[in-house]
RNA sequence: GGUCGGUUGGCCGAGUGGCUAGGCAGUGGUCUGCAAAACCACGUACAGCGGUUCGACUCCGCUACCGACCUCCA
């Protein structure tokens, strides 16, 4: 194996909207920060984008030796609802029409996240940490920005005040927005007019009394702003500073610009190196929304219950999907371009197996050095991963020469041809291996009873010789045949 | 309306100032009693119009279309 440490990753940042050489801050220490789901509903493709699009991120780095710890929240607090006037709180919402407590539908689709995840063969995050287990900290962490004189309480909530943070720091670095254009734009909510800006942002919000989801606080009962979650555990948990802030590109604006704005009002320095931001999963060209009403969840996705959907589709597939394209372009759903993907994905499992029966020469007529050059330039370059798949499929033919003996390869490259295939499809794709898994007791006896149908056939057209051949075929692997009036019966000799 | 991004062959999807991306489908072939599978081989392309250049799909400008964000979303 060629040493992957020699690699230079470069990862596009969008703050620079350039490519950068990966250089962490403290090596060979990693810290990732991504935004996870907010457990309302049962998440969809779109949602699978940030979590397979990072989990390639955590293996590759992983790989590479880092030692990394990946952090990624679930949102189980706070976030408003799109069409409902009175800003009511989206989980709050939900539970009021089903007639739970928050808690229990958070915990419920937490718990079907994570079924989903494990489906994908996401590997967990070193930490979880849940908005509602960290409201101490949140509030703290509103200390410090008032403070620090960028916040500021009006009626029971605080709100960051953006102008007086932008005299002295950029908001909108992250988005290129500039605050004239967010003057003209902003439109009109309930609740503006404690601001004192439109674009300001609750960093604290005073719970109105029919609020279920809300803590006491210094400025009363209330609950944590929209943007405030990811601010705080990520310092937490990394530190002021840290490496990568990752999540969807939706999340760009105003989310990410808020939280550089939050943290860096509070520690006084910017605390992220590298942002990155995944794009997203579209279907007819359009983006792939709950609000859209045109989402497919992963459960309807496995189970093929889903009028948009052909047939049930394998999580590997799926997963296979996505990486065939790059993570910062979108892609679009279709029944023809995943099952594109599922008999590719096929094939190359066809080409391990395939590999695995390799026998080796004594010297070798292909290179495999530069097949797994090849295989890191693509990762290296922004985690390439469908150049990367592409190089896999190219792979295949030299397996298949070797294989049909137009092509020798030694011990030593086959043995690193093997690992090649391990280590870029299973360890750093994540596809799973395939596994043999048949029905055996239902096959055996759909067998028997085929060819029994078949002895029938024979018997019908007086062809006693193939039927009595079944019937002593049969007898012979200890299955009794009896036949009966209009039929068999059949049994397994004991 | 503002900001940003995209437009690649039948479909999906990379990439590059001159050199085959890859997958699926299609066509031809090998194998096979037939078929299937597998394997091998092979097209068709860079939205339009200008410009820069010895040369542009790749750089620049304009036009058209699509999308994202600006308002909850990954």
């Amino acid at each position: 194996m060629a040493d992957p440490g020699n690699s230079e990753l470069y990862i596009y940042n969008t703050l620079t909207r350039k490519k950068e050489k990966f250089e962490p801050l403290n090596p060979p220490y990693v810290g990732l920060y991504v935004c996870g789901p907010t457990v309302y509903g049962d998440a969809h493709l779109g949602h699978s984008r940030p979590s397979l699009t990072f989990d390639l991120l955590f293996r590759y780095l992983k790989h590479l030796g880092y030692k990394v710890r990946y952090v990624r929240n679930i949102t189980d607090v706070g976030h408003m609802e799109s069409n409902a006037d009175e800003g009511e709180d989206k989980i709050l919402k939900k539970a009021r029409l089903a007639k739970l407590e928050p808690m229990e539908v958070v915990q419920y689709y937490t718990n079907r996240f994570r079924h989903n995840m494990w489906s994908l063969n996401v590997l967990e995050p070193s930490i979880e940490p849940l908005a509602s287990g960290h409201i101490i900290e949140q509030q703290e962490f509103v200390d410090l920005i008032v403070k620090s004189g960028y916040g500021y309480e009006v009626n029971g909530s605080v709100y960051f005040d953006v102008d007086k943070y932008n005299r002295n720091f950029n908001y909108g670095k992250l988005s290129g927005r500039v605050i004239e254009d967010l003057i003209s734009n902003t439109r009109e909510l309930e609740g503006q007019e404690e601001k004192k800006n439109p674009y300001d942002f609750a960093l604290w919000k005073k719970a109105s009394p029919e609020h279920l989801m809300h803590w006491p606080s210094r400025w009363g009962e209330g609950f944590p702003g929209w943007h405030l979650e990811c601010s705080t555990m990520s310092t937490k948990y990394l530190g002021e500073e840290f490496d990568i802030h990752g999540g969807g590109m939706d999340l760009l604006f105003p989310h990410h610009e808020c939280e550089i704005a939050q943290s860096t009002a509070a520690l006084g320095k910017e605390s992220v190196k590298y942002w990155m931001h995944n794009n997203l999963v579209t279907i007819n060209g359009q983006k792939m929304g709950k609000s859209l009403g045109n989402a497919i969840s992963l459960f309807e996705f496995f189970s093929g219950d889903h009028p948009l959907l052909d047939k049930a589709y394998h999580p590997m597939a799926i997963r296979f999907f996505i990486m065939q394209a790059h993570y910062r372009s979108t892609v679009d759903f279709s029944n023809d371009a995943i099952q594109a993907s599922e008999k590719g994905l096929q094939r190359l499992f066809e080409g391990i197996k395939t590999l695995d029966k390799l026998k080796s020469s004594e010297h070798s007529t292909v290179d495999v050095e530069a097949l797994e050059r090849k295989c890191y330039d693509a990762m290296n370059d922004d985690l390439n991963s469908p150049v990367l798949i592409s190089h896999l499929f190219d792979g295949l033919k030299i397996i298949n020469f070797i294989n049909a003996g137009q092509d020798f390869i030694n011990e030593k490259d086959l043995k690193n041809l093997k690992n090649l295939y391990h280590d870029f499809l299973y360890n750093i794709l994540g596809i799973d291996k395939p596994e043999e898994k048949i029905d055996t007791e239902n096959l055996s006896d759909r067998i028997i009873r085929k060819f029994l149908q078949v002895r029938k056939e024979a018997k019908q057209r007086k062809d006693f010789a193939t039927a009595d051949l079944i019937r002593e075929t049969l007898n012979q692997l200890g299955i009794e045949i009896k036949d009966t009036k209009d039929g068999f019966e059949w049994k397994i000799k004991t």
